[in-house]
DNA sequence: TATCTTTTTGCAAACGCTTGCAAAATGGTT
DNA sequence: AACCATTTTGCAAGCGTTTGCAAAAAGATA
């Protein structure tokens, strides 16, 4: 086969006998290694240009170098909350000229161990893992092998884990504070799906600022809820159908808030008006919602930022374990609440 | 180290070991070739799933196996647009047991090139290849080497390309017949990103629609936009400060139909009643925004969908290249557009 | 010039898998 | 039993890269 090599086919083997050394002099150029003489360099540098050599992804890998890929471990891409975290994971990755392979759960325990076996096994330099379900089956297992990983909105199993979250029990208590604040004392609860810490939280600090006002906590207030919208949707119906329904709700999420604003205008109820609304997260629907969504603002953004930098830094210099960040939430006001009704 | 592998460590030759039998027996097994006994294949299935073996992706690839990977190509991953197609793409890969690595380009040409010559080395089975900015530099490439991919909302360089695309030329028609009929004459469009067919072919539809209506293009009512919100917002902006501006706007995409709305809010002026305005996508804020959205529905969660069942057919048959696919657009009449202001 | 230290370079092995091909085994037919 | 065809199995090579280590080269010092 006497055809040209097609820039695809490119090897470490043709840039070696382009610039007229062996190929492991040509590895320690590409991936900055000392010992090669400045003059060789520049020799191998060009060499490369000229023939325009991409590094087998899967080669480099299975022979222990770098991958210069992230992992990624999400239950679903295609919700804002994601999109907003992506993004800022992705600001990151694009200018250290990593990529990421991502594996999406469905929220499957199974699914997740799974994962991350494989991508610990060489393929991925390291892991972006967001809310995890079940950290324990793994996080033992990626710290014995020194694996890199960084949990996001989840806090691991202890304190040695490195996590970026936020400050959901703070921001569960400010939403419920603002409320009080309002007047309503009446204060219904969706929470999120409780497997999580995000969610338990969220409920901790709702409970926590209704103690702390000196208002009895009624379990009838509170319906489970799994941040989908018909959970919001559903978990609204249950609230509204109580005996003494709340004048206000406060949902785990944005999402689940959407769900309850639908339902509130089934049954032809106003908000704030006749019912006051609180979410989580501000996700970009939050400001378009009708009336525009009062909500908790999670740094989401920031959060995939923040964690992706220490996972790129802890990869670069695997003696300096990153520490974990928690973020503070922020009370966003809009439209969707005001004083009860009288 | 007389240490226990741990289940991230076992390899083909611990199977063949604990079966009995060489390694490419188990490659056989694992790959469901045919030369393997029942007997034999069942005792490797037994002895791979007593030690839990997971095939090292980058060597199975590197020694010219299936990767079970396929490369996904997109600008940008945080939009709904994206969301809705990846959820489309993921429902598929999910049930096929096949993982994604996400390349974003931010738009620019020169990672689009890289990127796809990167991935057809070898680490993936296949590409999608979502909204392509410059094909004609690697689809040639791609055929050549009878590589797998399908292009998602880009027809590509000639017949022969396989992609899945919605009918924008109809959509861009439809969207403006609406308008036409409902009794607007001065209908301002605002463009998608010019370089983008789709783009081109909505603006040719509402060409063709106001031509057919007997209706004079007046090129002043065509504004260059993006696709993102601010062009929208902007775009509105020339629109309205025409000496005679437009009872009606055509936005090329939902996104900038919510920029344009903004403005129409800060001007003080109402949709539908001071003027119309259809977006097109219909990406879930459609429904939510206010008022809701009157839109040209594209099926994108199907073209996910589809593309990627074409292209794992393709991958799966390699004899089988899959033809090209054209999806419907539907006009969703919701309520941002009535008759004009008399 | 001899000796020592450091830098540079290339050989060889390895990574975990797939696959071509030859050898061995099995089954069928004469 | 001999022969032939098919199935089964395992050896060996290879994929493209990284890296340990030895050899060679270069530089410094006495």
């Amino acid at each position: 086969m006497a055809h040209k090599k097609t820039l695809t086919d490119i090897t470490i083997i043709d840039v070696a006998r382009e610039a007229g050394v062996s190929y492991s002099t040509v590895s320690r150029v590409v991936n900055n290694k000392s010992y090669v003489k400045p003059e060789t360099r520049e020799r191998v540098t060009q060499a490369m240009h000229r023939l325009g050599y991409q590094a087998n992804l899967q080669a480099r890998s299975l022979a222990g170098g770098h991958s210069h890929v992230i992992g990624l471990l999400v239950h679903n891409m295609s919700t804002q909350y994601m999109g907003e975290i992506f993004r800022g994971i992705d600001d990151v990755l694009a200018t250290h000229n990593y990529e990421v392979m991502l594996y999406t759960t469905h929220r499957r325990r199974t699914k997740e161990s799974a994962y991350v076996n494989m991508m610990a096994r060489g393929l991925a330099d390291g892991l972006l893992i967001v809310l995890p379900r079940q950290p324990e089956a793994y996080i033992e297992s990626l710290r014995a092998r020194d694996f890199p990983y960084v949990l996001i909105d989840q806090v691991g199993i202890d304190e040695h884990d490195v996590s970026v979250t936020a400050t959901n029990f703070q921001g569960g208590y400010d939403a419920t504070t603002h409320l009080i604040e309002l007047g309503h004392r009446r204060i219904g609860k969706i929470t999120g799906w409780m497997d999580m810490v995000s969610a338990r939280d969220r409920l901790e600090g709702y409970k926590a600022a209704l103690s702390d006002h000196g208002i009895p906590v009624d379990p009838e207030l509170i319906v489970i809820g799994d941040f989908e919208k018909i959970s919001g949707y559903q978990g609204a119906a249950t609230l509204l159908d109580l005996a003494a329904p709340p004048t206000a709700v406060f949902a785990s999420n944005d999402v689940m808030a959407q769900g309850a604003l639908e339902l509130f205008r089934e049954r032809s109820l106003q908000v704030p008006q006749d019912i006051s609304l609180v979410g989580f997260d501000d996700i970009p629907i939050a400001a378009i919602l009708n009336p525009p969504l009062t909500t908790l603002r999670q740094p989401m953004v920031e959060m995939g930022r923040l964690a992706t930098q220490m996972l790129l830094d802890w990869i670069s210099d695997p003696e300096q374990k990153p520490a974990s960040v928690i973020l503070p939430t922020e009370l966003i006001h809009r439209e969707s609440t005001s004083l009860p009704q009288s």
